[in-house]
DNA sequence: AGTGATGTACACCGATCGGTTTTCTTTTTT
DNA sequence: AAAAAAGAAAACCGATCGGTGTACATCACT
């Protein structure tokens, strides 16, 4: 046997940071996050440094997963074009979930209104990294400004993904003809 | 002389909630809105029902001057596209003041997590008059389908005013052009 | 001056916050 | 089996949470 049939308390406190901070908000108790965990408050001191550095754990664990479950395989060997057009499937599907509040990174930045907060830094890297995906892809796919078309790709992504965790908006059928739009635009064919 | 010298405790306490619950979030307490008030916590429970009811009216309050504040003038004669590029003038104009931090009524939907609080509902209704003004403007202006072009406005002012309000995008050279491409593609001239 | 309303100041309520300490039990190591 | 390490449970810390109760000052209206 190689699985383990209990996760380690680090990972099930971290397991529990993530989903209870994006259910419930970043305010949530740490003594919520014990309790669900399974895990002591001790043990929970003695494996991380407090609740901010839990937080920022949390999220950065979660952050491979997030990108890998958005974005496509390294080289598929579709057009670009396609390959971003998978990210954008990708939000509107998870989007159907009654569950989905939003991409957690961008709700982190905004609940914590501290650039400087751990928690912020490893949101602000994940989306830094989004963007840059669709950077590559825009100049692999002849965009005539990259740049410029990466950011109006991030717009977009964080704008659909804050609009329909709110349930403010309903993506299907929506978010791909208005993401085409902008490629359109950008040459990116 | 018309004009008091000191608002009413209502009033006092209606802006401090919408300026503090901007730059901490709804979580700020009592004790602080009551503080920067300067009105009692007594008098407060006089006022208001509860914190729920305070910081929904305070966004209410704050609504109509909110969207004055980004609307164009009623009937200023000017064009639809440029009725709606106004908005979009407006906030990019907001988001160069260090303080700002995004779209108020996106951030407490968003901070709030729930759909039934007071607050939410002032907050989507914000939301839903700022749509309804894109759709009839994009029907002035002969949009092909003006429900769809309202809603990706919507998704744009939202994506803008979040990212830019944690500091991850600068609007100035970039909003307006991102706007005239969806404008373009819908046919409003 | 007397009276009631309004409002402030402040102690107080139980609950919870992030965080620490103590005690006891379980597990691992030897 | 004995010893040692680890962890769970729970009390506890001071601070703060939303919300109340009480006492005292201030005001307008007769």
């Amino acid at each position: 046997m190689t699985t383990d049939v209990k996760p380690s308390s680090r990972e099930r406190l971290l397991e529990a940071a993530a989903t209870l901070t994006y259910r419930e908000g970043v305010n949530i108790g740490i003594e919520a996050l014990c309790k669900a965990a399974g895990v002591s408050k001790r043990s929970m001191y003695q494996l991380f440094a407090g609740k901010d550095e839990l937080l920022a754990a949390s999220l950065e664990r979660r952050a491979s997963a997030y990108v890998a479950g958005l974005l496509p395989a390294a080289d598929d060997g579709r057009a670009a074009r396609d390959r971003i057009a998978h990210v954008f499937e990708r939000v509107t599907s998870q989007s159907a979930d009654p569950e989905f509040r939003g991409c957690p990174y961008l709700s982190a930045e905004i609940e914590l209104k501290d650039p400087d907060h751990p928690a912020s830094r490893v949101a602000r890297q994940v989306k830094a990294d989004l963007t840059s995906f669709f950077r590559a892809e825009a100049e692999q796919g002849g965009a005539g400004d990259p740049d410029f078309l990466a950011r109006q790709l991030t717009l977009v992504f964080d704008g659909a993904s804050a609009r329909a965790g709110i349930g403010a908006e309903h993506l299907d059928g929506f978010l791909a003809p208005t993401v085409a739009i902008l490629l359109d635009a950008a040459g990116v064919r």
